[in-house]
Parts: C-alpha cells; sequence; structure tokens
DNA sequence: ACCTGAACACCGTTCAAGT
DNA sequence: ACCTGAACACCGTTCAAGT
C-alpha cells in the first residue's frame, strides 16, 4: 500500500514544483524545490522519474485548467467573446508562468500525459472555432490548432521586455487584442501556408 | 599585441558557436562549442567573459543583420510591404535560430552590445512604421516597438509543434501573416493597454 | 514502502603550468 | 600573449543504507 506520508510528500512537492517553476523558469534546481516542500532531494526521484517528467504534470494540470475553461466556453451566449476569452485565459496562464513557454517547446511530444491533455485542447478549441466560425466572428480559414498555437504568441512578445514580465505585467493583453483583430473577418489576405494538421501537433 | 592565432580562434569559436546554438538552443556544453572550433575549452574563456556574453555577442550580430535589413527597406516604394517584409526577415531569422528567442528572453538588459542593437533595431522600426502608418498601410495605435516585440511572436506560435520547427519549417509564414492582418487599418478595436515605452525596451 | 544523503557523471568557470 | 587541461563548485540522477 501506499504510505500516508508518501501522498503527502507527493503533493507538498507538486506545490513547491508549481510555484518554483511559475517563480523562476524550469531551470529552477532539484534542490531548491527539495527544499521548499521540506523533503530530501532523493524523494523528488522516488516519486518523478526525472525532472522533466515533474515539470509535463505541472505542465498538464495548466492545460487541464485552460480545457476546462474552454468546456465552460463552449455554451456562452456570444461565440466570438467567448473564443476571445479562451484565448485571453490561456494567454494570462503563460503570462503568469515562466516555465510555461518554455515546457511548451521542449516537451511537446515526450510524456504521454501532455499528450493527452494537448489533445483535448485541441478539441475544445476547435469546438469554438467552428461556433465562432458560425456566428460570423472570425475569418473562416482560421483552425482550432491555429488558435492553439497562438495562444503562446502575445505571451512571448512581452518576454523581450526582460523578467517574467517585470514590469508591465499587462502588456500582454495589447498584442492578443492585435492578434486577435487579425482573425476577424473582412479583408484578409489569403494565408501563404496551410494550417498544420492534428498529427503534427500530437507527435 | 594580440597574436595571429588568437584573432583566429577567435573566428573559429563564433562560426562554432553560431552554428552551435543555432541548431540546439543555448544549453549546448561549451565543451562541444570548443570541440567544434577545435580549441580546448579553457580558451573559450579567454575571448568571453562567460558563456552569457558568447550568446550576447551572436545575438547581437543576428540583431544587427535585421538592423541592417531594415535600414535597406527605409528608403522601398512601398511602405506597406517593407514593414511586413522587415517582419518576415525577422521572424525568418528567428525560426532557423533556436536560440534566438531565448537569448530575447535571457539576456535582455544585460550585456551592453546588446543593449546598443536593440536601440538601433527600435530606431529602425520607429521609421518602418512611421513611413507605413503615412501611406495608410497599418493602424494608427500600432508604434514602432510594439512591431518588435511582436517579431517573436509568430516563430514563437510554431515552437509547440516540437523541435525546432522541425517539419513544417515554414509554417510560422502563415502566423505572420495573421499578425500582420491584425496591423491592417479598418474596423479595430481599442487596445486595452498602452504600448510599451522605450525606456522599458532598453532596460 | 518510503526517505535520505553520499556518490557519480556532467556542467560552467578558474587557474597553474606550459609554449 | 595566449593555449591548455586539471581542479572546483555546481547540477540531475542513482543507490545503499536507514526507518
Amino acid at each position: 500500500m501506499t504510505r500516508a506520508d508518501a501522498v503527502r510528500n507527493r503533493r507538498l512537492l507538486m506545490d513547491a514544483a508549481t510555484a518554483e517553476f511559475a517563480e523562476n523558469g524550469m531551470d529552477v534546481s532539484i534542490t531548491r524545490i527539495a527544499t521548499r516542500a521540506g523533503v530530501g532531494k532523493g524523494t523528488v526521484f522516488r516519486h518523478f522519474d526525472t525532472k522533466e517528467q515533474l515539470l509535463a504534470e505541472i505542465f498538464s494540470d495548466r492545460l487541464e485548467e485552460l480545457v476546462a475553461a474552454g468546456e465552460c466556453l463552449s455554451t456562452a451566449d456570444d461565440p466570438g467573446a467567448a473564443l476571445l476569452e479562451f484565448m485571453t485565459i490561456g494567454t494570462e496562464i503563460q503570462a503568469r508562468d515562466r516555465s510555461f513557454c518554455q515546457a511548451a517547446a521542449a516537451l511537446s511530444r515526450s510524456e504521454a500525459t501532455v499528450r493527452a491533455s494537448r489533445e483535448r485542447l485541441a478539441d475544445v478549441a476547435d469546438t469554438l472555432v467552428a461556433r465562432a466560425r458560425g456566428a460570423g466572428a472570425i475569418r473562416d480559414d482560421v483552425t482550432g490548432l491555429d488558435i492553439v498555437l497562438l495562444l503562446s504568441a502575445a505571451s512571448q512578445a512581452v518576454l523581450s521586455l526582460g523578467g517574467p514580465g517585470g514590469e508591465n505585467p499587462s502588456l500582454w493583453q495589447r498584442y492578443l487584442a492585435m492578434i486577435f483583430d487579425g482573425l476577424r473577418p473582412g479583408p484578409t489576405h489569403p494565408l501563404p501556408v496551410p494550417a498544420p494538421t492534428r498529427a503534427q501537433f500530437t507527435g
């Protein structure tokens, strides 16, 4: 049987790692995480095969947060506003978490739990896009996967300023607004390259 | 006097580091770079105070590439097309270089040489934006700094797919096109947050 | 069953010894 | 004046020894 202190330590480690990764990015040391959790650093590797897997677990949690929000928005009154809200939540999560973008680029296909969350994220994005398109709120050459990939864009733009968005923590809203204006219907230019396929995304 | 082998080694190191950073990101080991250059790893630290400074030197070179391209485009016939071309070149540089985005986020203010290049980049972006606005090619609430920050956006979107854009190496063009459509004049929404100041960018 | 810290192979960086 | 590799303090990861 799994012991009581084991489940407690696992939770302490998840909490400590979540906070440290968010504050300092994915390069924080395991020792630092273990110390913050109040356990020996050997304990980290009893609960997680590798540092990458620990990061994946947390990254997956964040993705599920976004999936849950997206599912709520799937039945909202205004499909266009719902899609914007979905992108807002997704971008805000990244703006608050230094490790999110790094994890998105570094983990991509590796861990199974991440793959599953990404699949669900793509599903809910497809739903939101379909509804928004039906309402005429967005151009019709944009796909759900496009939306998922664009989630990183606005928060990344801000990183060039320095820190975790140290000063100007809400600047991402400006670039999200610009990007969303590019998704609107109207006199758009044809896109030069076809949308990525689901297979490319899932890996 | 600086010896002949010293200037030769410095060039070999810059070339090796440029290639390795582009291919494998900024986490490649100094040993690997030194080996590729054909020198002992102690030599790296004779030419560059730190790994970060070596990265900064290369990053700065890339920025100057873009500045030079921007200066050419400052006198182009079609100011709107010139701005798009500037963003295309900037995004392509990043799509080809795994370390560029990482360096942009990690170095930001630290190194003096980077600061100078960023300043010149902001200058040329201001010029291009002013001309494009004069020609009515873009909305009038977009600044030169906005353009600089948005350069990272399109290439970052693609990173969620995995690798250095392993498969689908031209997908960034799709997202750059969308983003550029968001910069066009017309029925845009007001931006929720003011543009960043030059001081914030320069650090 | 689980925790722990010493031990290992790496990393970036320093520096005494060479030419 | 510069090059070099051994030496140092770290890192992620493993594992024998404890409870």
